[in-house]
RNA sequence: GCCGGGAUGGCGGAAUGGUAGACGCGGCGGACUCAAAAUCCGCUGAGUGAAAGCUCGUGGGGGUUCGAGUCCCCCUCCCGGUACCA
């Protein structure tokens, strides 16, 4: 019996652990930058990302390397193809759970952070991944956030040009005003105040204050972006309720830019239903605003996209929040009011008071659950229609959503559902103005057909109708046509801890002064409190926790001038907006990348592969592209999009299990007997859903790894599907590709000796064809991300291999190589052992002899009406009257053609003949 | 409701309009073994038949085609996104 360590089976943690160590040592994955000493510009770049995770303090499970195995294949694949591949890795790691982390236990975050890195790090480690660690950042790190600080203060010092569609530097708009080549809101320069100039200018530039209506979290202590806050009306993280109220935050002009983040989503490769997702989030629609004119000097500004049905407006809506009530309400309700439109109260005033306390005190949530219900109540006034010039209603009612459009809408029930919906509910008068199909039975129709009752538009189908209305719109003053957006500008302040501070002054007069660039990074300053000031009262004034610090920090002193810095911090999504431009060159102290950096690695389309979650799709990707637009506009990147093509990775689900109150419990203490699930012997349901913390269903790497070894694991992911579709873990199946890797290694090694198991002679005939085949096949899939179907023709070739006493030479060089990206230990160590010089990580790919591919005997299916009546072996260069003359003679094809000649013959030679008698 | 994406053996999945079910798991049978594990070999969509074979079969219904999992139309269900966006 030989000791362990001389034995020669398939010790897989010996290996593994054996060639981490060495990789390591040998930086072999380390990539030099253009300048470095051993770079190599003749090498063409590739530039492969992962979407870097947040760092928690659960660490990882089997589930969220799926993509970082991915794009580990795929670099190691494009390196053995010459490529210099750009493939880092950092973390992304502000955010709320180490800082609520910090309020239970008084922890700093930093050191929280700093831990759960390091564990992430290990587990990352651990997989085998061909990451450059020497670029590894997080965004935590205070020579990284300076840049995130700088990048602020790019936008706070730009302003968008809406004529040349991109940002520029404040200065220039300032050299325009003096030069009277432009004005301020309509008043020249030279007339302006001092503070009206700075006002001006504060008003113009990409990051800046505005007193908006917010989503405000109390329980949170904060305030949301749009995008964090879910259809419920509740906080994405925590599930918290949210409250609309007005506050003076922090905002980025991210709408400016609408219409380039729809248009210049046609230079990505990416999946449609991601475009699709941004296209629809910021939802850009084209109509016309159009003023109806109220008693006095008051006018109602509505946007429609249907101005060619103005005709049949027979009445207004405006939101429940709208600032003009106050100013059109009577005192009394005008003669013949019709008693249902007044909720039963003696006066408008209160009538519409009570309507709108009745709906400012309505949750998302309950307006969800009152099933749209149309409800609403008469202002008492009446606007005039512009084209009719008929007296119409004006009413309040909360299906006008103050935060789009104007607020408010003219009513056209003709051709809304929803102002159908109302109009009956209120019994107001409805005027078809595009005539429906004779078989249309609806009630209120949307669809194409010529104007009808609407006066010089009648005749005109809708797209002509509407041109003609906003022509005579523009020429008569009431309204033009405009183009608005669901997209708002990005609340971009955070009443909380643990983010990047503000770079920005508050003077005494209300100034706002950029801390100077050399100043960055503005560093987190200590507090003894992270405790956010969370309240249950919706009411509540935010405090920013940055409020607890010390007054030496909260209070500068310039010139005699005491002034009060930024208390917010930036959301969690600043740091992860421009990481992978910091990967290009992570050490820069002097720019935040270098330009020579930055041209090579992000050349041509930006980053190459950027693999994540499909749940980015908004948030995340919307923001970095806005951003990337910027620093492109103000020359500091030579792209217009950050991420040439995008992909989005399946997730990993697993059984669930819930007990009899519907909590989660753990899955892996979950046995079964028969057909029921027990946990502590109670029996509790299977559900079924994606792998994580919160179905308390995870599966630990670090166990797979113990068991079965860190290429069986990679592999076992690969294999179980592709890439971009979800799949069920099922640990019973991993045995599989373990059995593959182990009964590779027997073909290779002796197991009792130990001995290289290698011929000198090379492979023929139907396995030579095999291995070039496998090549041929194995290299498609690398190129198009299929890596389920590369393992199954590794397999293949493995179990051809099987029968033989020793693997042919060509077979064992290419092989490993073919295996190197899925499983590079394994790989290597064979390689190794082989006597092969170098490491099989920088070997070249194999490629394949086309003229072995090619067989020259193929398999001819022939079919009788159609179906599969026999196959036959035929050499590839038959005729057709070579083919029908073998057809007609087998037993089987007679069979079924009872000799009659065929009527027809169809023939894809040499693969199929298809008869027709 | 609207917009995407799906549905293939017991399971995960594979199939440029051309042999449906590659590869793997599981299952069944066999070899080896005192035995078990491991390993190796064979079988494994359903029905029918002694067999050759025949028939059916890719969610359901129709269509195009010599030929459809694949293309077209209608429907059902599942997953994701979104939702009074004027």
């Amino acid at each position: 019996m030989l000791a362990r360590s001389e034995m020669a089976s398939y010790d897989f943690r010996e290996i593994e652990n054996r060639w981490q160590q060495t990789w390591a040592d040998q930086g072999i994955y380390r990539v030099p930058n253009p300048g470095d000493p051993d770079f190599d510009d003749a090498k063409p770049k590739k530039y492969f990302l992962d979407m870097f995770p947040y760092p928690s303090g659960a660490g990882l499970h089997v589930g969220h390397p799926l993509g970082y195995i991915g794009t580990d294949i795929f670099s190691r694949y494009h390196r053995m193809n010459g490529a210099n591949v750009l493939h880092p890795m950092g973390f992304d790691s502000f955010g709320l759970p180490a800082e609520q982390y910090a309020v239970e236990t008084g922890i700093h975050p930093r050191i929280t952070t700093e831990k759960n890195i390091e564990n992430y790090t290990r587990q990352l480690q651990a997989f085998g991944f061909s990451y450059d660690w020497e670029r590894s950042f997080a965004t935590t790190d205070p020579d990284y956030y300076r840049w995130t600080q700088w990048i602020f203060l790019k936008l706070f010092d730009s302003w968008f040009d809406t004529g040349q569609q991109k940002a520029r530097p404040m200065a220039e708009l300032v050299e325009e005003l003096e030069d009277g080549l432009r004005d301020a809101d309509g008043v020249s320069w030279r007339n302006c105040a001092k503070e009206d100039r700075r006002a001006f200018i504060d008003s113009q530039r990409l990051a800046y204050i505005d007193e908006v209506p917010v989503n405000w979290c109390p329980a949170l202590g904060t305030v949301l972006a749009n995008e964090e806050v879910t259809a419920e009306g509740r906080s994405e993280r925590g599930n918290h309720p949210v409250y609309r109220r007005p506050l003076r935050q922090w905002m980025l002009r991210i709408t400016a830019y609408a219409d380039r983040l729809i248009d210049e989503l046609d230079l990505v490769d990416w999946p449609a239903s991601v475009r699709t997702m941004q296209r629809n989030w910021i939802g850009r629609s084209e109509g016309a605003n159009i003023l109806f004119s109220i008693s006095g000097n008051l006018h109602l500004r509505v946007f429609t996209t249907r101005p060619d049905t103005v005709y049949g407006a027979t009445y207004m809506v405006v939101a429940p929040e709208h600032p003009i009530l106050d100013e059109i309400i009577p005192e009394v309700w005008p003669d013949g009011t019709n008693p249902e439109w007044t909720l039963g109260i003696d006066d408008p005033r209160s009538a519409v008071g009570a309507y709108r306390l009745a709906a400012s005190r309505k949750s998302e949530l309950e307006r969800q659950i009152e099933e749209r219900e149309k409800t609403g109540v008469f202002t008492g006034a009446y606007a005039t229609n512009p084209l009719t010039g008929d007296p119409v209603p004006i009413f309040v009612a909360d299906y006008v959503l103050m935060g789009y459009g104007t607020g408010a809408i003219m009513a056209v029930p003709g051709q809304d559902e929803r102002d159908w919906e109302f109009a009956e509910a209120f019994d107001l008068p409805i005027i078809r103005t595009v005539q429906p199909p004779l078989e249309f039975d609806g009630d209120a129709y949307t669809g194409p057909g010529p104007a009808i009752n609407s006066g010089f538009l009648d005749g005109l189908d809708v797209e002509d109708a509407k041109d003609r209305i906003i022509r005579w719109l523009e020429i008569n003053g009431h309204g033009e046509g405009t183009i608005t957006y669901k997209l708002r500008d990005w609340l971009f302040s955070r009443q909380r801890y643990w983010g990047e501070p503000i770079p920005i002054l508050h003077g005494p007069d209300g100034e706002l002064v950029p801390v100077p660039e050399d100043d960055l990074p503005l560093r987190l300053p200590d507090v003894d409190d992270y405790r956010p000031n969370v309240s249950d009262d919706e009411n509540a004034d935010p405090t920013p926790t940055l409020s607890n610090a010390d007054d030496d920090w909260k209070y500068v002193e310039i010139d005699g001038v005491r002034y009060e810095r930024e208390l917010n911090t930036m959301p969690q999504w600043a740091g992860s907006c421009w990481y992978y431009l910091r990967f290009a060159d992570p050490h820069n102290e002097d720019e935040l990348v270098a330009p020579e950096a930055e041209e090579y690695w992000m050349g041509g389309n930006g980053v190459d592969l950027y693999i994540g979650g499909v749940e980015h799709a908004v948030l995340h990707l919307l923001y970095v592209r806005f951003w990337h637009k910027v620093l492109n506009d103000l020359g500091y990147v030579s792209t217009k999009e950050p991420f040439g093509r995008l992909y989005n990775q399946g997730y990993i689900l697993a059984d669930a299990f819930q007990d009899s109150r519907g909590m989660y419990v753990p899955a892996e203490e979950v046995t079964t007997d028969g057909d029921r699930f027990l946990f502590e012997d109670d029996e509790v349901t299977r559900v079924y859903g994606k792998m994580g913390k919160s179905l308390k269903n995870s599966v630990n790497p670090d166990d797979i790894f113990e068991e079965y070894g860190v290429d069986t694991l990679r592999l076992y992911e690969m294999f179980m599907g592709p890439l971009d579709t979800s799949r069920p873990w099922s640990t019973r199946d991993i045995v599989g590709v373990y059995r593959f890797l182990q009964r590779l290694w027997r073909n290779f090694i002796d197991e009792d000796t130990g001995e290289v198991l290698v011929s000198e002679d090379p492979s023929q005939g139907d396995l030579q064809v095999l291995l070039h085949r496998t090549i041929e096949a194995v290299t498609n899939d690398m190129e198009n991300l299929h890596f389920n179907t590369a393992v199954a023709r590794l397999f293949e070739m493995n179990n051809a291999l099987v029968a033989l006493d020793k693997v042919p030479a060509d077979v064992a060089s290419v092989l490993p190589r073919l295996l190197g990206p899925l499983a590079p230990h394994i790989s290597e160590e064979l390689w190794h052992r082989m006597g092969m010089a170098g490491s099989v990580v920088t070997a070249s790919w194999p490629t394949y002899d086309a003229a072995l591919t090619a067989e020259d005997m193929a398999t001819m299916i022939v079919q009788v009406n159609g179906k599969v009546r026999d196959r036959i072996e035929v050499p590839i260069t038959i005729t057709e009257d070579e083919a029908v003359a073998i057809a007609l003679a087998s037993e089987r094809v007679l069979a079924h053609t009872d000799g009659v000649e065929p009527r027809k013959v169809i023939a894809r030679l040499p693969n199929v003949l298809s008869l027709v008698v």
